[in-house]
DNA sequence: GCGTAGTGCTACGATAAATGTAGCAAAGGA
DNA sequence: TCCTTTGCTACATTTATCGTAGCACTACGC
């Protein structure tokens, strides 16, 4: 990792190009950044009840998504006491809404036979670390 | 809350909780995914157009990707060759394209440091809470 | 004062994922 | 035949994320 402070070139990782919408994609192809996101449509969360929401992520990453979702200026920390939306985030929180509907319809649909099936059965494999 | 646990969901990596949403929002928030979505917008690509089209990303990655995208029913092998959206994949897409005209809303009027040059740390010091 | 509990946030080793380079077999085209 | 391009993979290195623990600070109650 860049020495995470110093690197001028901390471009968004793979968006060197600097497209706006590279790096947006880039930023919100990161692991949990999407799920804060969501998970603040509501309401603010404090940032463990974040974690909680996201599913006991750990600290490390989510601090770090919180950081850079700060910096782009879609979340800030509120007066109160917890994380919450910018007016900024809230609008781009209205385009990652409709992937709501979409899931249900896409899982309802039974587009593949991997990803779903595949032979098994239910309950969840063994996430191993 | 119901817990849903049938046979059409699979773990994605951080989502254990199986809702379609949460697959879904992991699912995109690997890296490349979203991208990949974004470069077939218009028009099928080879797999080494793709992997131009993304930055040189390594191939690797790329083709772990195509084949979860392929797996969720995202995008399929086109038949004189080159990878293209599904139906289905097209109207995920839809959902990202607005995303092109935020980015430069944002980037036009960022409030925060962009994301690309200075590093985090130095031009924002204390954060108080 | 003191203790307890809640915040946001960080250190650090371990593990999973991505990178970069190289290469493969198959399907054409010249 | 040689040459090119296709989709795809091996492998070692680097990077990102995980999981656990803990810090400093603040706001309470006692």
């Amino acid at each position: 990792m860049a020495k995470q402070a110093d690197s001028k070139t901390r471009s968004v990782r793979g968006s060197r190009t600097g497209r706006p919408i590279m790096v947006l994609l880039d930023l919100l192809g990161r692991r949990w950044s999407l799920r804060i996101l969501w998970e603040l449509r509501d309401e603010p969360l404090t940032s463990r009840a974040l974690r909680t929401a996201c599913d006991d992520a750990s600290p490390t990453v989510l601090q770090a998504r919180l950081t850079e979702l700060r910096e782009a200026g879609f979340v800030e920390l509120e007066e109160g006491g917890g994380y919450g939306l910018t007016p900024l985030g809230r609008d781009l929180c209205e385009m990652v809404m409709p992937l709501h509907r979409f899931a249900e319809r896409w899982q309802g649909s039974s587009p593949s036979p991997r990803l779903q099936g595949e032979g098994r059965g239910k309950g969840e494999p063994p996430r191993r670390r």
